[in-house]
DNA sequence: TGTGCGATGTCAGTCGCTGACATCACTGTA
DNA sequence: TACAGTGATGTCAGCGACTGACATCGCACA
């Protein structure tokens, strides 16, 4: 896939999350982020199909994880601790991409427009979550339920551990984001609640 | 307010509902929604912010709902009753407006664009609850948590309401929704699950 | 009758995004 | 070595979303 110069399109993030960053979103214009990696305006759109996509490349490879995960799951493992394990997995991959994460995180928060497209990313990684509790014979109400739980659980632990500068492991925060959850149900379980 | 002609504000909304559902969203220009309501593109967005906010006109008033149903809760209910029944509370809000509230749905499932901005107001839904709760003494981490767990379970309970054509109440599968999640828990109470 | 004000119309312009077409660098083949 | 093929890139024209600036209209109130 060679061209010109190699890596066009990780040229293009790095800038986007520079541009982003320095002068925000709103502020940054596709031609900008296609000067700064020495590409044209055309190019950059060839390779994301709009300007907030840059930032949400890699997002696909955490679905995989996630999915793949649920795929695996021994059978009789309750459906809500497949879907918090297959979170948990992601610890790993995030851990070891703390500062890009928390420079994405922090662009994308201060966005409306790039918040809302993480907010999908997440609805369709729910309903692909979905559709595979389906495929493990979990009832379709009850495998969106869940799905959204873990969603649930795991963006509240994102942002934690996002918050305290990716000092402890992700899966932390998400192994006890459940053992809150199940707390607040007053469940025979941990107590971690205020 | 009255002006020209009074409701300028309520015929761009019929005739957004109207376009996107004959055309599309994305094959319906702001200068469509305008003309058929009898002003000018301009007008249009002095109304509304962008395009897809005039789907979102009376979000606010279920915003407000739920927050007035969560500051009015007696103290020492368990939180997680306190949000649910919060979004219960909407029932008689959206069974008065079944036929509307599932047109839109399907328009706004039909567009990605709107799915975001959707996503969005939900999300500022969970953070306005998370908000509240904290001024009920509770904990920051675990207000967010259970806030994000409310607009799942509604989230959830929404989407089967409007497929069962809304022949039953919203206010049932919410609560269904919260006595699932407990099953799924494995909590010492019904027993709902597959 | 006239004056103030808020809502609307008009116009020009930027930016996101796309289709169509030419061009460039590299690859394989004769 | 020369040449054709292929995929990524550049160029250009154009639509639609959105905005700022300014003129105008209709109503209320003195």
């Amino acid at each position: 896939m060679g061209r010109w110069e190699p890596d066009a399109r990780g040229r293009m993030v790095t800038a986007a999350l520079d541009l982003f960053a320095e002068r925000g979103f709103d502020a940054t214009t596709a031609g900008d982020i296609a000067a700064r990696a020495g590409v044209t305006e055309r190019t950059f759109f060839r390779h994301f199909s709009d300007k907030r996509e840059v930032l949400f490349d890699g997002s696909s490879t955490m679905q995989d994880l996630v999915i793949a995960s649920v795929d695996g799951a021994a059978p009789g493992v309750q459906p809500i601790d497949v879907v918090v394990s297959a979170f948990a997995s992601t610890a790993e991959f995030f851990d070891g991409r703390a500062e890009f994460a928390i420079r994405r995180s922090a662009v994308i928060a201060a966005s409306g427009s790039l918040r809302e497209r993480e907010l999908r990313k997440l609805d369709d990684l729910a309903a692909a979550i979905a559709e595979h509790l389906v495929a493990r014979g979990i009832d379709g109400a009850a495998a969106s339920l869940i799905a959204e739980i873990g969603v649930g659980i795991f963006t509240v632990a994102f942002a934690q551990w996002v918050s305290d500068g990716a000092t402890r492991s992700l899966g932390a925060y998400v192994t006890a984001g459940l053992s809150e959850l199940k707390a607040q149900m007053a469940c025979a379980d941990g107590h971690l609640a205020t």
